[in-house]
DNA sequence: TCTGGGGTCCTAGGACCC
DNA sequence: TCTGGGGTCCTAGGACCC
């Protein structure tokens, strides 16, 4: 097994076609402009935390030139496709985990081996797609991811766990909460304990006193580190259970007419997403927020679960029921700063449960297609709800947002 | 002035079934 | 004297992940 991690993807993705960004420390920011989600090497030892809120270190910033990026997600996901793309030249099967990270079955390949297939995909990958990668190999995902995390400190950023003595090794050196399903709280208890190390989980630790205190997850984390394989290698991954669209306003909002929009319009957003993996959903939650760090302010949280008669992937039924839940939870008189709305309850969209009494009109679901169609071939909502509203003053601000590259003809790059 | 947006899995308990 | 032995579905909350 192999893991393969994107060294600071989203940092690198800007850089592929900002060539100027290479010598200069890079941020990017998370929607709204709000908080940095991704750092570069350079920006990482100036010491910017990850997650830290930009006007906390617009000083550093100031002083080092840091370049300052909005989220571009359109060009992280297609960068990401080309990415994986490109790897699956270098094995028969491709777990693909997340937006840059991604397993691949090496078990054609022999340990000796193994760390100069590596090095050929990490240079291949950054031949082609300009994104540098850390790669690691192990016999489990967690052995083979904590070797890839090891790599980004090593000179070629390749490790490979060719012999029980490597992994007794890095075993040894790994505090037990940089372990993959290790966090604060199992970390908490595992130290409290006296385990300290990622060796001393693995194999000073009593496996039926792990199992009764930290669950079948906690067991199965333990044989991993032994090198046993517990977590399934996931080719083809199934249909979201739960869907949600959600996002802070750009600016606070009181207007009742205005909650009601953006409610509409993630509806709409969370519809689609169903859709493109061919499910209906039967239940819509919806749920609304204050600024929880404006401390002074009163603070209100709420949500509310609607179930449909019938599941639907409909754009109309599915924004209609989240504002019915919304006004079964709206108080007038805070400042609200953020609404989401969570589909659940998802079901492969055939075969369908119908109800006893209404008939399905044919010609919504051919409405939906049509809607899609346009809005892929045009750009996000082309086509949308009138009850989204027309000037959206609610939206959320990204000033510095890169243009979409791969994905959109008007915003190609140009040269010269 | 200003603090992200998504997901999964596990367990326990309630309601219900034969 | 004695009162079964399996199941499913759903929800809420906790923990964790990127």
């Amino acid at each position: 097994l192999r893991w393969l991690t994107c060294n600071n993807f989203y940092a690198s993705c800007e850089r592929v076609f900002r060539p100027d960004l290479a010598q200069r420390p890079v941020v990017v920011l998370g929607n709204n402009d709000g908080n940095i989600i991704a750092r570069s090497n350079e920006a990482k030892a100036i010491g910017i935390p990850m997650g830290e809120a930009l006007y906390l270190v617009k000083q550093l910033v100031n002083k080092h030139r840091i370049a300052v990026c909005s989220a571009n997600f359109a060009l992280y996901g297609d960068m990401s496709n080309r990415v994986m793309e490109v790897l699956r030249r270098y094995t028969s099967r491709l777990d693909v985990y997340s937006i840059d990270e991604a397993f691949l079955d090496l078990a054609h390949v022999p340990a000796s081996a193994w760390a100069a297939h590596a090095t050929d995909a990490r240079e291949a990958v950054l031949r082609w797609t300009g994104i540098p990668l850390s790669i690691g190999v192990g016999t489990s995902k967690t052995l083979a991811k904590l070797a890839a995390e090891h790599a980004k400190e090593q000179p070629g950023n390749v490790v490979a766990l060719s012999s029980t003595e490597d992994v007794r090794t890095l075993l040894a050196e790994t505090p037990i909460e940089e372990v993959w399903g290790i966090g604060p709280s199992r970390a908490k208890f595992l130290k409290a304990h006296g385990f300290e190390s990622a060796y001393d989980f693995a194999h000073r630790a009593d496996p039926r006193w792990i199992q009764r205190h930290l669950t079948v997850v906690g067991a199965r984390i333990q044989l991993e580190l032994q090198g046993v394989t517990c977590l399934p290698f996931v080719t083809e991954h199934p249909a979201k259970k739960q869907v949600c669209c959600s996002r802070s306003f750009g600016q606070p909002v009181t207007e009742q007419s205005h909650l009601k929009e953006a409610i509409a319009l993630y509806a709409s957003w969370a519809a689609e997403k169903i859709r493109a993996q061919d499910t209906i959903a039967r239940a819509v939650t919806e749920f609304l927020s204050t600024n929880s760090f404006q401390k002074h302010q009163p603070q209100y949280y709420k949500s509310a679960t609607v179930t449909l008669q019938a599941p639907t992937c409909d754009t109309l039924e599915l924004a209609s029921a989240a504002v019915r839940a919304f006004e079964r939870i709206y108080i007038q008189g805070y400042v609200y700063h953020k609404v989401g709305v969570i589909l659940t309850r998802i079901t492969p969209a055939e075969p369908r449960q119908l109800t006893l009494l209404d008939a399905p009109d044919p010609r919504r679901n051919e409405l939906m297609r049509v809607i899609d169609e346009i809005n892929g071939k045009f750009g996000r909502d082309t086509v949308r709800l009138g009850s989204t509203g027309t000037d959206q003053l609610w939206r959320m601000k990204q000033r510095a947002r890169s243009p979409r590259y791969t994905t959109r003809w008007d915003e190609i790059a140009h040269v010269g």
